[in-house]
DNA sequence: TTGTACGCGTTATCAC
DNA sequence: GTGATAACGCGTACAA
């Protein structure tokens, strides 16, 4: 590891002045020959600044914790990481990664990323909650991902559930659909009343009816798979939206008992949550995407702007699969979703 | 945050006593009564080291690197972070995580990494390959997770891949299962080979002929249930051992169509890769669960003992799921896996 | 038994 | 414009 002592010997300038100009606050401080001289030297000899000397010194590590109850654990979500990491690193910032439903205790682990000296911290959900971030995160810059702060403080992204229950609608309405069931989730989630919301909301715009009839809240396993036989074989609906790729398996096993075919009699939308399913399992199934990268990326330059003060410019911020919302809108930022068009529904 | 100086200020000592005695290097060299009095200082302040500044001078971070090609894509190991996040903060260190399959290339994540100082590292591959370790990893303690080194030189955990094909078969021979079939994996990799081997082990250990028109490897998707229903259809095994729950799905589909229903005329026995499968789908298949916990645990209590260059006595090691194999054993270790039985399997 | 002094690599301050 | 010098918090050799 060469230091700044090294460039400095061998430029035969300062230590401060190599400071300055490596730090790129020499302007009209240090000669630009003797900055250039500086510049080449610390090239020639491959300088990288010793992160932790720089931290001691200005109390910043560029080092952001990543605190997380589930992710990990369930499947649905690795993009978040990978989203933040890579927003991370493009930033030149690390993660300390935790988690928070093994063995660990919370409050404990996030008083040891403070000993460590994160400079801020992503808190993170499943599923668009709603919940109360912790008090220890509270004098740092947090963001929240995928879910929403309870005393709306703190900035948090989330995805844009209404517009996910209104695209689906609308691409079963698109397909001349009529009679559009909406196999949800009886868990009382947000994200369950934005996205029937977002169904309802379609509907009435198409100048189609409501009929509650035509929807169901479902769980796991074998009252699942009943209550979704019943809907489809009493109902007989032409089209589906489903609350996830889950719950579209059991519309397609229905189907398959009835001697319908998903794509011809009745077209199916679900919203993605599993990757397996879509990918392997019913790859001809049309998803709505949640944009968990889109939301670790965001969450992650949103609190790297909180620490640093400053809204990065545009093409400081490269590409995403999707153009990201400003850093500087309202607390609550939602993310809009892809839909992945796929032959369950019909044409 | 409290220091060092604050204490020995209160306490009316000096510093280098403060910190003679925080490290428990102070037999014999400080007067008991202070000793004890720097202690209840430093608990009343709640004092806990400034891990970079101990770093500073000890280039010693208690933070590992986790590298990964895969992890956070796949659902299939976040129990790996898992078991390496619960390992690394029960011995008091830090893990920082980074990704190298998206926007960033691996050897500057790893060069940054050693920039931030890490001890050391775990490599984590997916679905135990054989790989060549990076060499900028060469001259740090490091271990292999689900994954060899071809050179044979660093540590790895892999599962006991025989010991899945072979509990697996073991399983249906003893419900009673004279034609069992394997329905593996087209891909050729390390662990489709040590499968089947068990496979065959415990096939021939029974005295069962092996009959390879009862075996197919297949991939995903229309070719993979074609070739799945041709096997049970035409062979009509009463038993069949899936190379992952995916390919359990594909057996449970096959069996509808022949109306056969499994768990009594087919028992069927699965690798669980998914996680969704078991948990929701089909939540009566008999599994093998893979690991992945136990090697990431293992993986990071093995990069610390080579860290610290000390293997840790028994009590140090807190509960794990199942017992840990020895931190000093051979170069390659394996782990046991776990059948969970489920109604899959005639009784 | 205790305290002083120094080093780690960097940044900030303030003379020059 | 430039360069000493102090400070960040800790650990440790060495002097007292």
């Amino acid at each position: 590891m060469t230091t700044m002592k090294e460039i400095a010997e061998r430029t035969g300038v300062s230590v401060s002045s190599v400071s300055l100009v490596l730090n790129g606050r020499d302007a009209g401080r240090v000669k630009p020959s003797i900055a250039k001289k500086v510049r080449d030297v610390a090239d020639a000899l491959g300088y990288k600044p010793n992160p932790l000397a720089r931290s001691l010194r200005t109390s910043r590590t560029r080092i952001l914790g990543f605190v997380s109850e589930e992710i990990a654990t369930t499947p649905f979500a690795g993009g978040i990481i990978l989203g933040a990491q890579d927003a991370a690193s493009a930033a030149g910032y690390m993660m300390i990664t935790v988690n928070v439903d093994g063995l660990t205790d919370e409050p404990e682990e996030i008083a040891a990323l403070k000993r460590y000296g994160v400079d801020g911290f992503l808190y993170a959900k499943m599923s668009n909650r709603i919940t109360d971030v912790p008090e220890g995160l509270a004098e740092y810059p947090t963001v929240l991902v995928d879910a929403t702060d309870r005393a709306g403080r703190v900035p948090s992204v989330t995805p844009d559930e209404v517009g996910i229950g209104y695209d689906a609608t609308k691409r079963l309405i698109d397909a001349g659909c009529t009679r559009i069931a909406y196999v949800g989730c009886s868990e009382p989630m947000v994200a369950q009343r934005l996205r029937f919301e977002g169904y309802r909301r379609a509907l009435e715009e198409s100048g189609l009816p409501f009929d509650d009839r035509l929807t169901t809240n479902v769980m796991f396993h074998r009252p699942a798979q009943d209550a979704v036989d019943r809907l489809i074989g009493e109902q007989r609906p032409d089209g589906v939206f489903c609350w996830n790729d889950a719950r579209a398996l059991y519309v397609y096993q229905a189907a398959m008992k009835l001697d319908l075919t998903v794509g011809e009699d009745l077209s199916v939308v679900g919203v993605d949550n599993h990757r397996l399913i879509a990918e392997t399992l019913v790859p001809e199934l049309t998803t709505v995407e949640l944009p968990h990268y889109e939301m670790g990326y965001w969450a992650t330059r949103k609190v790297i702007s909180m620490i640093e003060d400053r809204v990065p410019s545009a093409d400081e911020l490269p590409h995403t699969t999707a153009p990201l919302p400003p850093l500087d809108g309202p607390v609550e930022t939602r993310v809009r979703c892809t839909l992945i068009d796929k032959d369950s529904v019909a044409r």
